[in-house]
DNA sequence: AGGCGGAGGACAAACGTTTGCCGGTTGTTG
DNA sequence: CAACAACCGGCAAACGTTTGTCCTCCGCCT
């Protein structure tokens, strides 16, 4: 019996006699045999594991990335290592370099990369980006900026004529396009928007917005995403601004905590775990050799979470 | 040039000529040569892989860990593979031995698995667990015990004369010894605890918690942990309860989203991220084959943190 | 009977390291 | 000057798979 006749026993159905292959996961069974991953990788060049680069595992944005994505990949027997970039661009492509002979592949949330650092990376390895449009590249994209037009309505039907926006960072891919529907939609609806920021996405930098949004005089804010309107909702309750009598406030994404605070955060819900289902299927796909190539887009939708922050717009004080 | 002088050039230090090792760097500098970990493994049969396995990534208790289990394994050049056993001793015992001859350890958050699997485990690989002792085995604890009492001296000092609490799970570790400290604290402070439970640890099981609470005439509560803490205050607002003005509430762990609900949650802080990174701590010890062996407890202290959910305690109506 | 082809098994190379061992050169010491 | 050690480079085996190629049977067809 020589040892390539067991290997393809075990991997190769068909190429060998039934009872052979029978006799050989027998013996396999009886001796506790499994096959050596090492040994595989070093054969193959593959090692079945993917990288799973986000800028902050604290931040619960990413917990239901982690969670999606993990799921399929455990479907197709694949592992993944969870990075951790530290918000930094530097341990990103540290990690990346670290990692590349290792895994098959990456999925990258929410890059910190610049477009051209990420298309160079893209050509040594195969990866597939989440909110990160990389031209020539699959990806999978968050439509927060349909969701946030649907906030605006929501807005709007309460009788909401003046809105802020805190937005994000100048960088982000998605509050540019924030931006931009928001324009078109306030036109639509006949809304006022005012556009605050940039202003990074956590609950710290939520002060200086909220105080940036009492400045505007508007009745109601969009907040670039939860936890900066967490860090709003803080400030609101100091200054006792009264929510939603006095300012509605809407968050984006509907990360764990929405539903936490008081009165719990109107918000666009983002799908996430749906979102790192489908960028480890995209990868998946990309990976499987017999696979056609070509790039594809995913684009998946929000819908907007009415809770107890938003309510009807007070009466307009002339001042 | 044989392929062992460049071997050695890179990895030992001192074995060959300095002038040699030199050239050999430049040429790997040049050539952008990386040695193959599957090759490497292959050879050493060390993968400088470890897993961390908890039982649910989107439980936030476990952000901390994860994030300072990474650190530390970082700063050693490991990665680490994370697992969600989703809650089930099934998919724990799966995910064991599918990483098995993968990873060079693993650190266990909180198993679900009982002494006899978690022993039979740790001779198959070298592990460290976390929140679960396991004679003959290094591990982590958490002191939520200590902090228990520390909550409850709070609570006395607030004039509190009869607290609930509202367990966990009769097969956690924690539970357990939270119970037997509460039960000499009580004592020593003069207060009467009343035991409830168990209750899952989740956010839903506090509503239940919330109604024996109020059923068991007490002025205070402490919660397993702050998720069923949630929950409780909750339900506690839904049955229109003044915290704290007729209920004062305490958790366990302080997690993200303590400081999100209103009022907010006076909590046993627990050093996660240092738990994390103690846990990665003892397992490089043990992957250390010049590192003499032996298991070591670490026990980490605890805090309390108050915040607004616990204050003086109401005048007793007596019924 | 001779030729053909398919099935099934074996051989060996290849993947990229690490490491025990050997041997040559050089320097040191009695 | 001889003996010996230290230094340093090379050879080759080993780790555990996968896979291209070859070989041998065996049945079948003409």
């Amino acid at each position: 019996m020589a040892i390539s006749t067991a290997s393809r026993a075990l991997t190769k159905p068909g190429r060998v006699n039934e009872r052979t292959a029978t006799r050989v996961r027998e013996a396999a069974l009886q001796l506790g045999y499994s096959p050596s991953p090492s040994g595989r990788a070093l054969s193959s060049g593959r090692t079945r594991m993917v990288a799973l680069v986000v800028p902050d595992v604290t931040n619960p944005y990413f917990f239901g990335i982690v969670r999606g994505t993990a799921a399929r990949l455990r479907a197709d027997g694949y592992v993944h290592v969870l990075v951790d970039a530290e918000e930094s661009v530097e341990a990103e492509e540290r990690a990346l370099r670290a990692l590349r002979p290792t895994v098959d592949g990456a999925v990258l949330a929410a890059s910190r990369l610049n477009d051209d650092r990420l298309t160079s990376w893209s050509l040594e390895f195969p990866m597939v980006t989440v909110n990160r449009p990389v031209p020539g590249q699959s990806g999978v994209l968050v439509d927060t900026a349909g969701g946030t037009g649907q906030a605006l309505a929501h807005l709007a039907s309460l009788g909401h004529r003046r809105v802020a926006y805190a937005g994000g960072p100048r960088a982000s891919w998605s509050d540019r396009r924030r931006r931009a529907v928001l324009r078109t939609a306030a036109k639509r609806l006949g809304v006022e928007v005012v556009g605050l920021g940039p202003f990074a996405p956590r609950r710290e930098d939520g002060a200086a917005a909220a105080d940036a949004v009492l400045h505007a005089d508007v009745t109601a804010v969009l907040a670039f995403d939860d936890l900066l309107a967490f860090g709003i909702l803080d400030r609101l309750a100091e200054r006792a601004v009264d929510v939603p009598g006095a300012m509605s406030v809407v968050g984006c994404d509907d990360v764990f905590g929405a539903d936490l605070v008081r009165p719990g955060l109107t918000t666009i819900a983002a799908p996430l775990e749906r979102a790192g289902h489908a960028a480890a299927d995209l990868l998946l796909a990309r990976l499987d050799p017999t696979h056609p190539g070509g790039t594809v887009t995913v684009e998946l939708p929000t819908h907007l979470v009415v809770r107890g922050s938003t309510g009807t717009a007070p009466l307009r004080v002339v001042r």
